[in-house]
DNA sequence: AGGCGCTTGTGAAGGCGTGCACAAATCGCG
DNA sequence: CGCGATTTGTGCACGCCTTCACAAGCGCCT
């Protein structure tokens, strides 16, 4: 992971693709986590008439203060106008580009149990750039399964068929015991982001990005809250009464 | 959200539930979305013989740096033996203390489309500490489903159930449309943690805490990286010799 | 043309989190 | 009983991120 830094040639815009080959900005991973929500609120502040939009009400709209908007939006070069706010489709391509979705990504999902057919029926996959364009499982009594327009491939085809597509991203949704295998061999097939929904640690090359979604680690943290929030507050309000250090479900 | 602090009394054992209303360590939110890493971590090596674990050989195992591990388990006040390591039953017991685990919670599942229904199906819940209790969808054709044992309910009977069930957490999986009006639904019930999958921003009063899992920023963000990655390197080792600025799925 | 109100972009300060490096503590063994 | 090996707990420094506050810039209205 080089790191790369220039002050010069701050106009990187959408439209001159001539040079685009060249550096990024490097942004503050905090703010590249945000960018995703912001584009969101566009999309939909876009149906909604006006051409601009102000930091305050683009703020207000992806939830976030409005400075760290701005500062945001800065880092990528200032689209926006003094007095009047930023451009909203302009804006949108913007980002979009600095996130790479001006190009559509192939994704392969592994894993077609009961998480991975909700996620191969997902529309939101499309609609934000993405092509899921293979099915892969080990279960031979999945492999042909026809799910949502295409057919569940043997994991053992993973190397010909990501090359073939020219895979970037693989998403695993197999049991967390499967996963380090599945994470090798995608990484083998040089799949270079990994989505991972198994609760596990993966381990991958330098190279190699995983983000991993773990429903029982939110909850958890959400369980922490709910203590905390039971253990401080003495008994106003609500149904509160019930004191936390109890049973909490029938048995 | 008072903050306090107590130097004295560190033996604040799970052992002794007396004066367990006592106040909470206020634990950095990096430390608690970590402890269920940990725990998870723990609950692998239970199996596997030895009694106590070293900082080092458990953070390898949850994937962090031993520094940070010591520092986060240090908060929570110190079971550690200097020269053998930690107890790991006892290590066990008093994160899933901390993290409000002694108590089975109860969670609710609003929206039984094609995520709800994998959600429903997912026994990672009952194994970390929680209970779906109640299954809500607003569609007439979805009510009086069995699901997993459970039978869906009309979102109107929110409040009531909520209340009967003791129900802290809700979990939703609708529509971004509907988010916003069942997560008031969920705050009207008392509901005071919501997990939230919509692709959405919630507004809810303060004593709330929602959490989001959202896919598609998870993609964009693993894009981005892709998108740098592929501007930076010029053309050394893999298949990487495409261009990065062109097509990637065939259309 | 000039002034006024509005909004962006950013300097600076403060807080939080991370990781190093080491002192303190404990165990096992001779 | 003492010593060395080992491992915890933490002081400290550094960097990242957030937030405030305000100057600079832009458009509109008179
Ligand atoms: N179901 C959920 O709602 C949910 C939610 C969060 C996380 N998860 C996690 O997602 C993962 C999948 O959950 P699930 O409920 O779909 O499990 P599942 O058992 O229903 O499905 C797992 C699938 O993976 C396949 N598989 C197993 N080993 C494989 C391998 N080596 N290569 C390719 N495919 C393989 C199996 O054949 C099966 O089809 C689990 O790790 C689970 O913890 C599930
Ligand atoms: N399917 C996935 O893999 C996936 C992944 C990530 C995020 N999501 C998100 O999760 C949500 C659900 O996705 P899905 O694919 O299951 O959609 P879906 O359309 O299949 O299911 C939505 C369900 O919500 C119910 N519903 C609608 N309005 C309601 C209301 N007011 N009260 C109660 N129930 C209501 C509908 O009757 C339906 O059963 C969406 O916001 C989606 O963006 C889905």
């Amino acid at each position: 992971m080089s790191q790369q830094r220039h002050g010069s040639t701050p106009g990187n815009a959408p439209g001159d693709r001539a040079g685009a080959v060249a550096a990024f900005p490097d942004l503050p991973e905090a703010t590249i986590a945000r960018l995703p929500e912001y584009l969101r609120a566009l999309h939909n502040l876009g149906d909604t008439g006006s051409d601009t939009i102000s930091s305050e009400g683009l703020a207000a709209a992806a939830g976030v203060n409005s400075a760290k908007l701005r500062k945001d939006l800065s880092h990528l070069g200032s689209y926006g106008t003094r007095g009047v706010g930023y451009d909203v489709t302009l804006l949108i391509e913007q980002i979009e580009y600095v996130l790479g979705l001006h190009q559509r990504r192939a994704v392969c999902l592994v894993g077609l149990g009961n998480l991975g057919h909700a996620l191969a029926g997902y529309d939101g996959f499309a609609s934000r750039g993405f092509k899921i364009v293979a099915l892969f499982d080990a279960d031979a009594s999945k492999v042909g399964e026809e799910v949502d327009g295409l057919t569940v491939r043997h994991i053992e085809d993973l190397g010909r068929v990501a090359v073939e597509e020219n895979i970037a991203i693989g998403v695993i949704a197999t049991p967390a015991g499967a996963a380090q295998a599945v994470a090798d061999v995608l990484v083998d097939a040089g799949v270079t982001s990994i989505l991972n929904f198994a609760p596990c640690v993966l381990s991958v090359p330098a190279n190699v990005d995983v983000r991993k979604v773990d429903l029982a680690i939110e909850l958890q943290i959400l369980s922490f809250h709910e203590h905390r929030k039971a253990s401080l507050i003495a008994l106003p309000g609500g149904r509160s009464a019930t004191a936390d250090d109890q049973e909490a479900v029938g048995s």
